[in-house]
DNA sequence: CGGATTTGACCGGCGC
DNA sequence: GCGCCGGTCAAATCCG
């Protein structure tokens, strides 16, 4: 599925922040919190402290974030801090904000990954403690953001001027105010939450609009690839296609084809970058993500109950997913081969055949560096 | 043949 | 009120 994409060069990891927001993208499509991950982490961890840590006092009761954002700055809180150390590398981190202190006035428990993206690329990287330069962060489209989601913002980086690289962006306004100048920035979207409704029903009052517009996640993301159309692992189905005015590429609407799941996706190029796709998408699944599931269900470790398959992939995930510092460091390295762009014909096959053995991580697989994948032993 | 895609028509919001 | 535009519908068409 991602596989074709990977062909292509999906992601490309600029810096940890980039990383992060990668993460933080594919746990969002998992509707995972921060404190759902960190359960799952704990649940699994040697640490007495982490390991003790129960789910029935995870449910039960509201404990300090501290203990279960893994991104706060005090190990000492019972926090698994090998997991998540390549986010305090920095050896003046104590003396650093943390993810919490940063973000004042924010709930982290209650916030989802969704909701994490859709912070200032700016504020991530500070939480993070990771290098962001200026050039690698714009907010063009802020304001329009404040109309519907408190303090989101576009999120990516320069590379569109260079060539193999994507951005990964998060927005909860349109992307397509990010394509042409202003025009379309009062007009965005004023009834695409009037979704499967028969036209002669759709007489809503605009109060009830705005309630319900504000309820609607939404981000997008820049991806620079020749398919339009990318995979997420999830099924969509197009419904519709339009022009898009000063573009000469057009705009493709999807509906995800899952039962009651009112979630939409809207795919365009960049007129700026005909490379570059900007895919919107919009609301939450009210189900897993069929390829999470199928895999699961092949490798055997899909349990039978959804709850249990919620938390075994991500648990096995982070392991995973989270590299060695070394690795983390030389993600800045343009001629570390971690995707497939970068890659020889050899190098590219020997990878491909690596992925056939792996469990379908969906999407992951192309979030994810393929260094961060497991070695295949034989 | 059933599901997915295409595409022209239609609707509603918004600016003028 | 009118026209533009984004978003959606649904019949026609395509495709495996």
């Amino acid at each position: 599925m991602w596989r074709k994409t990977e062909q292509k060069g999906l992601f490309f990891c600029r810096n940890k922040a980039d990383i992060l927001l990668q993460i933080f993208f594919f746990f969002s499509l998992l509707e995972l919190s921060f404190s759902e991950v960190y359960h799952i982490i704990s649940s699994s961890s040697s640490s007495p402290s982490s390991s003790s840590s129960s789910s029935s006092s995870m449910s039960n009761e509201k404990k300090n974030p501290s203990q279960y954002v893994p991104f706060y700055n005090n190990e000492q809180r019972g926090i698994p801090g090998s997991v998540f150390s390549f986010l305090s590398d920095n050896p003046s981190m104590n003396d650093q904000p943390t993810l919490i202190e940063t973000l004042q006035g924010s709930d982290p428990l209650s916030m989802s990954f969704t909701d994490y993206l859709s912070m200032d690329y700016n504020t991530l990287s500070r939480a993070f403690n990771v290098p962001c330069s200026s050039s690698d962060v714009i907010s063009p489209i802020q304001d329009y953001c404040s109309r519907e989601i408190s303090a989101p913002a576009a999120v990516t980086n320069e590379n569109t001027s260079t060539p193999d690289s994507s951005s990964i962006s998060s927005s909860s306004n349109d992307a397509a105010t990010q394509q042409g100048p202003g025009k379309s920035k009062e007009k965005q979207q004023p009834k695409e939450y009037e979704d499967g409704k028969k036209k002669s029903n759709n007489k809503v009052s605009k109060t009830t609009k705005k309630e319900k517009r504000q309820r609607e996640s939404r981000f997008a993301f820049l991806t620079k690839s020749e398919i339009d159309h990318l995979e997420d692992g999830y099924r969509w189905r197009k419904y519709g296609q339009k022009a898009v005015k000063n573009s000469s590429y057009p705009r493709s609407y999807y509906r995800c084809t899952s039962q009651k799941c009112t979630v939409k996706k809207r795919v365009e190029r960049s007129f700026q970058d005909p490379s570059i796709v900007i895919t919107t998408y919009e609301g939450k699944h009210n189900h897993q993500c069929p390829a999470t599931l199928q895999a699961n269900t092949a490798a055997g470790l899909l349990a039978s109950t959804s709850s249990m398959a919620r938390q075994s992939f991500p648990q096995e995930l982070l392991a995973r997913l989270l590299p060695p510092h070394d690795n983390i460091n030389n993600q800045c390295d343009p001629t570390a081969p971690m995707f497939y762009q970068h890659l020889n014909a050899p190098q590219k096959q020997q990878q491909q055949q690596q992925l056939h053995l792996l469990p379908d991580y969906g999407q992951l697989q192309d979030f994810v560096p393929s260094t961060f994948l497991p070695k295949q032993h034989p």
